[in-house]
DNA sequence: TTTATCTACTACAACGTTGTAGGCAACAAA
DNA sequence: TTTGTTGCCTACAACGTTGTAGTAGATAAA
């Protein structure tokens, strides 16, 4: 239609403009400048599905996420947001809302071509990856970031959970505490897992017990782990430091402790994997391992549009590890007892 | 190809596939069972960009917002995905990071057909309308939430900004403000200004007077930005109560009176536009007017729907206001001076 | 019997691109 | 003069759907 327009227009065949707007070797400069001239005064733009069709490529994206609503995953698609502009393409976003079986609905849809490539954190729930490995045999590339599934060939983007985890548990031993609480928010989640080993091994290094009974289990729902959160603090075996694997848990954490007079960080130290803008203003102010989730965002994207460029070059199955940092604040202060 | 494929298996022409698979009742039941199952055998999905051409409808919708970094938009996010979901469409993400040339190519880009309908919160530095009114000309529907275009026809959703402006103002008036500065975000933007006038009218109903010098416009740039913030505080005739027109200015504003000892609440009041999840946990802990960012992303996408379903029916301008909760905490108590 | 009305299908032309194959000059090399 | 070789353009068949128009065959009404 449009294309015929500019066509008819100059009296030229449709063929010809297509070409002169891709810039096309075969058509004389003059045409050239005769169809862009045409097609800015007739406000051409292509139609992206005439195109994918013919193309079979839709220079867009899809990013399937858990939730939006923390400081980790706004960044994120900042980032991956940030390279599909450059690069021109569009970026689609689905919600999984932890839930495994949307996330499978979710990539069931997204086999039938609508996107080249599809960048994922998986949800907590999810147990086993079929769904995934049909988007890979659908010759679909897939990156994961942050929320991996190990045992997939995919690039992955996370940080150092395992370094972290012992990092940030060292933290707490250096500091004083003896018994420390690990919180998971999943147990078939990779980087809860690393996480918590890396808190295990800091223990054994630092000849601390390991004591199972301090490693909570999240459900999910939120009122089953405040419960949890505060049978722990309440119990009589009261650990003297958190970790929590995640911004969600630490807040929770907090809150449990107003509630229950306890005094951070006199009575309980806590710290968390988060990238609250606002730790440093909390009471107390929080000690946090930041994850540089804008870069992962990036840095995901820009491996994503690698595979999706260059067909054939697969199996580069990068492992990207981005640091992350921890930020001493208040919450892990040494007190004396 | 593929419904081809499922039409050369079953020895039918690929029109009966495509009628049975949209169930139509030109095609018998023993016909379509047949078609179905084939289908589901051989996993066939349609291809939407065929679809999408013949049809003329993309089944996406476009959110164009300035970011995605903080707990606003992500909400809001949620409100429309999940809207989306239900109905089946698509979400596409853009982002302007406040950027009114960005924002402008963005919505060029989405005039060719790519969305069904576009959602948008203008960015701060958006300063006329040109653009948008290009994509009304094309016929995409056009919804505005929180920032919106006050002159344009489109239907909005908002909160009520002039009330809880006003509000705002007059809980610092009663907990004993006498000087209240109001941090503006943007001159240009609509719920900057209507939140301002709600404070003015809320000084005049006081019998305060309304010092030009108390209104502070920011510029976008952070050092700038905090520097007007530092300059405000440590001036003589400093305030005794500040009203942010967004969370991003209360928090600098925090900062800024630890870096100046400053004591909220005692030396000043601080109350913003917030949906901070930490508010309560900041220290001190904030004084919000808390927006229903996901209510107001589900009702501007339930809008969107209305309108991108029913053609000719255009004409519904709608305003939509869903108003916001004051949430009183210690930023702002009462105290002895 | 003819004519009308169903039911269940098929044929086919769009939708707007893009890439391949082809054509026809003009000029150069043989 | 023939044969290549460019340079610039056109024709046309895809890409995978969908809706309209059309066609049989069967049943019902005249």
């Amino acid at each position: 239609m449009t294309l015929k327009q500019i066509a008819t227009e100059l009296n030229l065949s449709f063929s010809t403009v297509s070409k002169a707007l891709r810039d096309s070797h075969e058509i004389s400069e003059s045409t050239k400048k005769l169809v862009l001239a045409k097609a800015k005064e007739l406000n051409y733009q292509v139609n992206p599905f005439a195109s994918s069709l013919r193309k079979q490529k839709s220079k867009t994206i899809a990013v399937v996420i858990p939730e939006v609503v923390n400081d980790f995953f706004g960044p994120v698609i900042n980032g991956i947001e940030s390279i599909a502009q450059e690069k021109g393409y569009h970026v689609l976003i689905y919600l999984t809302h932890e839930d495994m079986k949307k996330e499978v609905a979710i990539t069931k849809i997204l086999q039938n071509g609508r996107v080249d490539g599809v960048l994922i954190s998986i949800s907590e729930q999810t147990s086993d990856a079929m769904h995934l490995q049909e988007l890979e045999e659908k010759e679909i590339p897939l990156v994961f970031f942050d929320r991996v599934v190990e045992h997939m060939d995919s690039p992955k983007v996370t940080t150092d959970d395992y370094n972290s985890g012992a990092n940030a548990t060292e933290h707490l031993i250096e500091n004083g505490c003896k018994r420390i609480a690990f919180l998971s928010i999943s147990q078939s989640l990779s980087i809860s897992n690393k996480r918590m080993n890396g808190y295990r091994s800091a223990l054994t290094k630092h000849n601390l017990p390991i004591d199972d009974s301090l490693v909570i289990n999240f459900t999910g729902n939120d009122l089953t782990d405040k419960e949890l959160i505060r049978q722990l603090l309440k119990s009589p075996a009261r650990p003297d430091g958190i970790f929590a694997s995640v911004e969600k848990l630490a807040i929770e954490t907090y809150e449990i402790c107003e509630e229950l007079q306890l005094k951070i960080p006199a009575d309980v130290k806590v710290i968390c994997f988060s990238n609250l803008k606002t730790a440093g203003l909390l009471s107390p102010s929080m000690t946090t391992i930041t994850q540089p989730a804008y870069e992962i965002g990036r840095e995901a994207a820009a491996i994503l549009f690698k595979l999706v460029e260059k067909k054939g070059h697969h199996f580069l199955l990068e492992k990207t590890v981005i640091n992350s940092k921890l930020v001493e604040r208040n919450s892990t202060r040494k007190t004396d007892s």
